[in-house]
Formats: C-alpha cells, structure tokens, sequence
DNA sequence: ACAAAAGTGTTGGTGTTACACCCATGT
DNA sequence: ACATGGGTGTAACACCAACACTTTTGT
C-alpha cells in the first residue's frame, strides 16, 4: 500500500472498518441524572452493559443512525442529540476494527414509552455505575463533562424536563447534573434574561406552597446563553 | 435485517463503509490565515481542490492516521491537531458511502519542509478559496469557526508561531484570525496572566525599534485560559 | 394562623474596557 | 536627533455573587 494513499483511489480496493453510533442517553430520574444502559447478552463482553448502540447503514447518515439507536429502545422521538467525539482505537473491539462515532442525548423521562423487546435495559445513575464493556466508560465520562459544560454556557437544561416546567424544577436538574447548590434568584435572572423561556400563562397547582408560573422553550430562540469573550 | 441490530451481533456480516480523516490545516503565510489544499487529480471532482485526507488502515488509530495525512502533505511532525467532527450524508462521496472523520491542524510555517512528490498542493488565503471537492466547504467552514472559538477561550494561537516569538508577534496572530485590531495593553495583561508562557531571557534583534522579549510556551502548562462560568 | 413553596432587589466586589505616554534601539 | 516598535498603569464601568423578606396558596 502507498504511503501517500488519498481518495483519488477506489476506496473499495481499502480494507474497510465497521461503523458504529453509541448513544448516552441522559435522564432525569427520581432527582437523579441517569443514563439508559443495555445488557449484552452475546460475546464480547457477554454479560455486560453497554452503551445503546448500532451499526450504521450505508444509507443513513450518522445522526439517522442515533435517533434510530434511541427511538429503538426509548420509544422517544424528538429528541436534544448532538455527536460528541469519534473514537477508533484498533483494539478497542476484540473481534475486528470498529470505530464508533458517539451521541448524547438528553430527553425527558416521562416521555420514555417502549423499551427495546428481548432486550434488558436499565437506567443507572451516574454515582452507582457497573463495568462498561468496550471503553464506553471512557465515552460516558466524556459524554458526562460535555454536558456539563454545556449545562454552563448554554441552556439545555430544559431538554431533560417536560414540554412545560417551572422554574424550580429547572434550578433543580441543573444542581442534580452540577452536582451543588444554586442561588435562587442568580439563577431565575440568568435564566429569564437569557431569553430562552416564555410563560405558559398556565400555574402549576399541585401540592402545599404557592403555584409556580409555567414556561416553555422557545423554540424560537437562540438557545446559546451570552459568553464572555476572551479578546473582545 | 433486524431493526434492533446492535454490536452483539458479528460484525462481519454488516456491510461497512469506509471511513477516511481529512485534515484542514491551517498556518500564518505573510501574515494571512491560510488553509492547505491538495489538487485533485482523478474523479471524482478531478482538477478541484480538496482537504488532505487519507483511508483509515486498520490498524492505525484516528489520531494517527491525521498525522500521517498531515505529516506526508506538510513533512511537519509535532504539531497541534484536534479532532473536529464526523461527517457522514451517505452522498457525500458520489463512488461509495464514505464517512470522514475531520481534524484540524496548526502549523508554524517555517516548520513545512517538505511537500508530497506528485501531488500539487499550496496554502490558500480563506478570503480566496476555491470551490472544494465533496463537503470539503462545509467542513473548512466548520473548523474556522472552532479556531476562531477556541482562540477566544484558550490560547491555542502560539501553535502557528515558531517556537520563540513575541507577544507583538502573538497579538497580530491573534489579529489576524479574529480579524479585528486588539488592545496591546489589555492583551499582554491576559496573555501573561495567564501563566502560559515563559520568558527565554532572549531578545529580538531585528529591525528598527527597541528589542522585543522573546517568550515560548511553558509546555508544562494549563492550555485553558480561565472562563467565567454561567452558574458559579 | 401557620406551613410550604414562589417570587423579588440591592450592594459590594471583581474583572473588563478604554486610553496615552515613555523606553530602547538603529539609522 | 529622530524614527520605529516595545513596553507600561489607571480610572470608569459592567457584570457577578451574596444575601432576606414578602406573597400566594393549602391545611
């Protein structure tokens, strides 16, 4: 094989890698962040869990291919995914080249409807998680301080709530998935200023205390949040 | 074939793709952001220009397969490469399904020695691309947006300069990415602050006007400039 | 009337921007 | 001595962090 081997060759005289798309399905579930694991029943890593997965089909993009892995063991539809990183170690899968490009998706619990048939999946919160196989620990710690980050400078919260929330259950997933305590009124002006909600009109009565006002994303809007730039 | 295909099954008997790593290199040439591209010479899209790119081997890692495109097209060999995005429509490439896992690059110009043999490669200014092969725009478009970003956030620009340089030289780097004038007070402020680079005890000598401090980067440090977080 | 949760402003501090002059060298 | 680019400080401003009480409802 060339050194300088380019695509002005056929690519089908290359031997060619497997494809295939994980997703790391976050949720919020009982005031925990979780994510949605399935149990491998064959060889390799017979036994363990791992991240939903698939292999893409030559006809679909990659995005195709997550919402696919998603839907097929959620029942979700429209869902918050973005890709996250591509990895491609050479021995990252035992039996042959595999490289994987990885999701993350966030979607609201109570939309989950239909799990996988003959498939076992579980959602395990982040604090009590079992041996992955292949190196879906690495792409799930990955996938866990992206969405972190992005949790900082943008606004996403809300894809992991209801169609309609209040603004405390917000302020909640954002200290459930930051994992501290925020300041209640810091956080509804950052929040109300970024421009990203409108209320519903609607309250939600329920329980003790007084009713919260209900809002929705605007779909609309832009969902990034104003960032301080560096070099102005 | 079954809709809840997964990775338990052998993935031999589904059909694969294949899977190449185009990498958009970027250097400062007479004080001008350019971009390296490669002529094609056989279809498809003969005669247009193209990222540098190459089939993944089997047994080579992502990373390393964008240095060794990088390294064949520029001869350059420690050099600051990022992974950027997978991109894969099932269309991109008109011959067979080819997805490619994009890299961008940063050179110091005075590193490239030596070019590929047969092959006609040269810098372009961004301000006077040509029409490019495949998504190749998109995927260009893509990476200056990241650089741009990145530059605002870390301090990555010293990766286009040689080793030693001056904050003057520094500045007009960042000048000319950002393509905006900045403040020479403000930015040796940051810059320094930031606790990056190390002074070589060296002067310039060179020109008219009073000698200028020569600087590297520490290697042992914190690439990251501090950020203001949304919810601190 | 009391418990529970929602809602609301102000102040001090910190970091950012804007801005002008002196310094060291070569010619 | 003058032209050229290198180097330096400060004051006004904007943004952020910290903090406590009132309002609305259910019981």
């Amino acid at each position: 094989m060339p050194d300088n081997l380019s695509e002005n060759y056929d690519p089908s005289l290359f031997e060619r890698p497997s494809v295939t798309v994980d997703v790391v399905i976050f949720s919020l579930v009982a005031d925990d962040l979780r994510v949605l694991l399935v149990k491998r029943e064959a060889p390799p890593f017979a036994g363990m869990w791992a991240l939903p997965g698939t292999f893409v089909r030559l006809d679909e993009s990659l995005g195709d291919t997550a919402v696919r892995a998603l839907t097929n063991k959620t029942g979700v539809r429209d869902v918050y995914t973005e890709q996250l990183y591509t990895f491609g170690r050479p021995d990252r899968d035992p039996r042959t080249r595999v490289i994987t490009v990885a999701y993350f998706a966030l979607i609201p619990y109570d939309s989950v409807v239909q799990q996988a048939e003959g498939e076992t999946t579980e959602w395990f919160s982040l604090s009590q998680l079992p041996d992955l196989a292949f190196d879906h620990a690495e792409i799930l710690a990955y996938a866990l301080t992206r969405l972190r980050y992005k949790l900082e400078y943008t606004a996403v919260g809300f894809q992991l709530l209801p169609d309609v929330f209040t603004l405390s259950e917000l302020q909640k997933a954002y200290e459930i998935i930051l994992d501290e305590k925020l300041d209640k009124r810091n956080f509804r002006r950052k929040i109300l200023t970024a421009d990203i909600l409108e209320e519903t009109g609607e309250k939600k009565k329920e329980g003790e205390g007084r009713p919260a006002k209900l809002y929705r994303y605007r779909k609309d809007a832009i969902a990034e949040v104003k960032t301080r730039r560096l070099f102005p």
